[in-house]
DNA sequence: CACTGACATTGACATTCGTCGATGTCCTGG
DNA sequence: CCAGGACATCGACGAATGTCAATGTCAGTG
C-alpha cells in the first residue's frame, strides 16, 4: 500500500486546447532535493527564522569584535536571561555562532561562513 | 521600573588582566536590528524553515519553466493532498511562490526576486 | 572560605506548527 | 445537468516552540 494512488490522470485528455492541457505533471526527472538535505537545511534555516535570534545575530554581528557577551544582548531585547541563553544555544547548536567563554563572561561571534552558506542555498538557482 | 536592573558593575573591576576583564558590556550605540524588521524577516525565513517547503522550493526550481502544479508537487513529497496544500499557501503567503489557476490546475511559480532577498540578508554584513 | 554575580540548566506552561481526514468549491466531460 | 477530478478550506490532534521562574554551576572578591 501506500504507493502512490494517483493514477496519471491525463491519459484522456490532450484534445481542445493546444498546450493548456498537456502540460501538467511533467516531472523534470530529478528527484528534487533529498530528505536529509531538506532536513539539515531546515534546521539551520529554523535557527534563524525567529526575530529574536535575528536581533541576536545582528547585535553580534555589528558588534566591536563581532562579538558580545550574554548581557550586551539580553539588555536591548526585553527577554529574561535564560530565554537569552536559550535561543544562544540553539544558534550555537545550528553553527551560527560559537561561544568563548572569557573569565566570567560569555563571548558569542559568528561562525565566519556559516550565514554565507545558507545565503548561497538560497541564490544558487539554475 | 523596567529600567534596566543592570547596574555597569564593571566600576569595580579592571585591575589585575589587561584586557580582559575591560571588554564586557561595550555596546556600539546602534539599537541592533529593529523588531519589526526582525519579525518580518523572521516570517519569511519561518517560511522556508521546512524540510517539506524547501524541498517544493526545489521541485519547483527545477521543473521546466520555474513552475509546477500541485500534482507535481504531492507525489514525491509522500505527503496528504491537503498538507501539500497548506505549505504552499505559506510560501505564496510568505510572499516566495505565486499562484495562478490554469483550468483545472493550480500552477505554482517562484516569485524572481524573493529569495535573492532573502540571501542578501544573510549576507551583506559590514 | 563564604559570597556575589554571570551564565547554564531544568521544569512548567501557553502558543504555534505540521499533518491528516472530511468537506467545500469550481471546472470539465459525458 | 450531473458526475468526477483538482484543489482549497475546515476542524482536530499530537508534537514542537518560545517564554519565564527557580535552581545549579563556576569564577573572582572581600
Amino acid at each position: 500500500m501506500s504507493m502512490s494512488v494517483h493514477n496519471r490522470w491525463m491519459t484522456t485528455a490532450m484534445s481542445t486546447t493546444p498546450e493548456a492541457l498537456t502540460a501538467c505533471c511533467t516531472p523534470t526527472g530529478e528527484p528534487a532535493m533529498s530528505e536529509e538535505t531538506a532536513s539539515s537545511l531546515a534546521a539551520q534555516f529554523k535557527a534563524i527564522a525567529d526575530p529574536n535570534r535575528l536581533r541576536m545575530v545582528s547585535i553580534i554581528s555589528s558588534s566591536e569584535n563581532a562579538e558580545a557577551c550574554v548581557c550586551d544582548i539580553t539588555e536591548p531585547l526585553n527577554l529574561g536571561q535564560s530565554t537569552v541563553s536559550h535561543h544562544l544555544k540553539i544558534l550555537v547548536d545550528a553553527g551560527v555562532l560559537t561561544r568563548e567563554k572569557r573569565g566570567v563572561w560569555a563571548y558569542y561571534s559568528l561562525v565566519p561562513g556559516a550565514l554565507d552558506s545558507l545565503a548561497g542555498v538560497l541564490t544558487s538557482r539554475p
